[in-house]
RNA sequence: GGCGCCGUAGCCAAACGGCUAAGGCAGCGGAUUGCAAAUCCGCGAUUUCCCGGUUCGAAUCCGGGCGGCGCCUCCA
């Protein structure tokens, strides 16, 4: 039947049925997805060590697995989602002592900023954020069930994982132990094989230390995702993801770990997301040179952050997080395939921008016509109840159609660029619909005549929530709906010009419409009246 | 050196052997508009870096080449 711990009783309960399928970095190629409890889906990202100010790229794995989340949870699944915390680590306590504060302080500050930054992209589905320093208890008795079992051993203070003991080891990253031995070398140290790694460290003077069997030290890094991710998920749980660079060694010792010391697989699909790089304007590729492969991650974090603007230096990529609007940030992100490297630039993250008003306008327009806010549009609560008949009606034919589409390109290893060009197909035919019925200003508008309209925005927005888009309207300019004096004003000035437009005076209403226009704001005038809005 | 990924129109990007190679941005026509803006319609790859091969059929599979990148050390 079910694993352990599986507590369902299969015959009992209706389970969603998909055809979902993922790509896994085990298999390396694309299998069906089936959970191992039906219906309940369990998630492990690797999250942030924190040491600095989050930048973009920490976004990336984050938004695609909020995505990944809202989606499976559409289809039917009771979906956990984990990110943990990386809160001890030898980065941290070098930056602690850089900046005379303790390590947990600098933790604090960090970790509220990642917050705030999730926050602003609209990351709210994630269930646990364990820390490291919270389950160092944890963390020593599952070292002292390895060592028990034999997978590892204590060295002058440090305990190591003995690779050689696992004979799988190697089968994530698809690398052979005996090469890996073999390229080693002979520097081993404390250690009696070059790719044995630390599960715990031994503190020096002054760092940060707790007590254990093997005296005061601290986890290893890879630990306290083997730790964290049984303790809430269990010891076999579904999906685990991270960074492209995080395959080896950081996974695959995690995998040793949990799979010496279960005796079970530690996950059954592993989902990697390609990394972000940075590119200058002039659409130069951030690439490094030899040279450049030899610096630190610091180092080269900085430089990048000088390629995408010389003149602020290296705060800039960081910056990049509170330049853009949240919304453009996640659209671009989606909008190709997460496994796939994404090269950031503001000529991108712009013309993105670009494409995201076309849905804001539409959505406003809705809203003229119909008198109903898009954003507080009922959607279906998943995908089954979503399916419905479109009739004889020919926009509800092709909502339907695509509608559909969008659904395949999701089940497809979430395959979001796709999904988001259905969106925008959904968006013309919608737009089309309320040209040809000249829905614009038309007085009294009966139920008939919009109800096509209305149903299709409801799939685009349900379609749009599985993406985390479009939950609730875009933060206004302070100008442009709050400031009651400009709102008054500009009410003024439109009337004005209306009167001027009446009376065929029309070198007065250009005059006024290419004056604001200077000052960035754009007048446009429809059947239903004149319309203001400023550029952001 | 070892392991691996990628190369589709000016830019971004989808397509997992089979209908006209999605969609976005930019551009050019047209409808609409007093003129605009917005929206809609139409146009752009006779072809998917190059060369071979497999196949009735290839952007998709195989081999070779060229070019870009990642990991092998801290990284999301």
């Amino acid at each position: 039947m079910f694993p352990s711990g599986c507590r369902v009783l299969a015959t009992s309960l209706f389970f969603p049925t998909t055809m979902i399928r993922l790509y896994n970095t085990l298999s390396k190629t694309k299998e069906n997805f089936e959970p191992i409890c039906p219906g309940k889906v369990g998630i492990y990202l690797c999250g942030p060590t924190v040491y600095k100010p989050s930048h973009i790229g920490h976004m990336v794995g984050p938004i695609i697995f909020d995505t990944i989340k809202r989606y499976l949870v559409h289809n039917g699944f009771e979906v956990t989602l984990v990110i943990n915390i990386t809160d001890v680590d030898d980065k941290l306590i070098a930056e602690a002592n850089a900046r005379g504060m303790t390590m947990k302080a600098v933790a604090e500050e960090m970790t509220a900023d990642y917050m705030r930054n999730l926050e602003a992209m609209g990351i709210d589905s994630v269930d646990y954020f364990p820390k490291a320093t919270d389950n160092i208890h944890n963390i020593i008795t599952f070292v002292q069930d390895l060592i028990g079992k034999g997978f590892a051993y204590e060295s002058k203070g440090d305990v190591y994982f003995d690779v050689q003991k696992f004979p799988e080891y190697g089968k994530l990253s698809h690398r052979s132990l005996e090469q890996m031995l073999g390229e080693g070398g002979s520097t081993v140290d404390r250690k009696q094989s070059s790719c044995d790694f630390a599960l715990w460290k031994s503190a020096k003077p002054g760092e940060p230390a707790w007590d254990s069997p093997w005296g005061k030290g601290r986890p290893g890094w890879h630990i306290e995702c083997s730790v964290m991710s049984r303790e809430i998920l269990g010891e076999s749980f579904d999906i685990h993801g991270g960074g492209l660079d995080l395959v080896f060694p950081h996974h695959e010792n995690e995998v040793a770990q949990s799979e010496c010391r279960h005796g079970k697989i530690m996950a059954k699909y592993w989902l990697h997301n390609g990394l972000m790089q940075a590119s200058s304007e002039t659409g130069k590729v951030g690439g490094r040179s030899k040279e450049e492969r030899s610096q630190t991650a610091e180092d080269r974090e900085e430089q990048e952050a000088g390629k995408i603007s010389k003149s602020k230096g290296a705060s800039a990529f960081r910056d990049m997080l509170k330049q853009f609007d949240p919304e453009a940030i996640r659209f671009f992100i989606l909008s190709s395939h997460y496994r796939r490297p994404i090269d950031f630039s503001l000529e991108r993250i712009e013309q993105v921008a670009t494409g995201l008003e076309a849905f804001y306008r539409f959505f406003k327009r809705y809203e003229r016509i119909t008198g109903d806010i898009f954003y507080a549009t009922a959607t279906p609560k998943n995908r089954a109840e979503g399916a419905f008949e479109p009739g004889e009606d020919p926009l509800l034919k092709q909502v339907r159609e695509f509608r559909e589409k969008f659904l395949e390109a999701m089940d497809d290893d979430f395959n979001t660029g796709g999904a988001i060009g259905v969106l925008f197909d959904l968006l013309r035919i919608l737009n089309k619909y309320a040209d040809d019925q000249k829905l614009d200003g038309a007085k009294d508008l009966s139920p008939e005549a919009t109800w096509p309209l209305v149903h299709g925005a409801t799939v685009l927005r349900e379609l749009c929530l599985t993406l985390g888009l479009f939950r609730r309207p875009p933060v206004e300019k302070p100008a442009e709906q709050s400031d009651e004096l400009v709102h008054h004003l500009m009410r003024l000035i439109i009337e004005l010009r209306a009167g001027a437009r009446q009376n065929k005076d029309f070198a007065t209403a250009d005059k006024i419409r290419n004056a604001l226009n200077e000052v960035g704001i754009t007048i446009e005038d429809r059947p239903g009246g004149s319309d203001w809005s400023r550029k952001a």
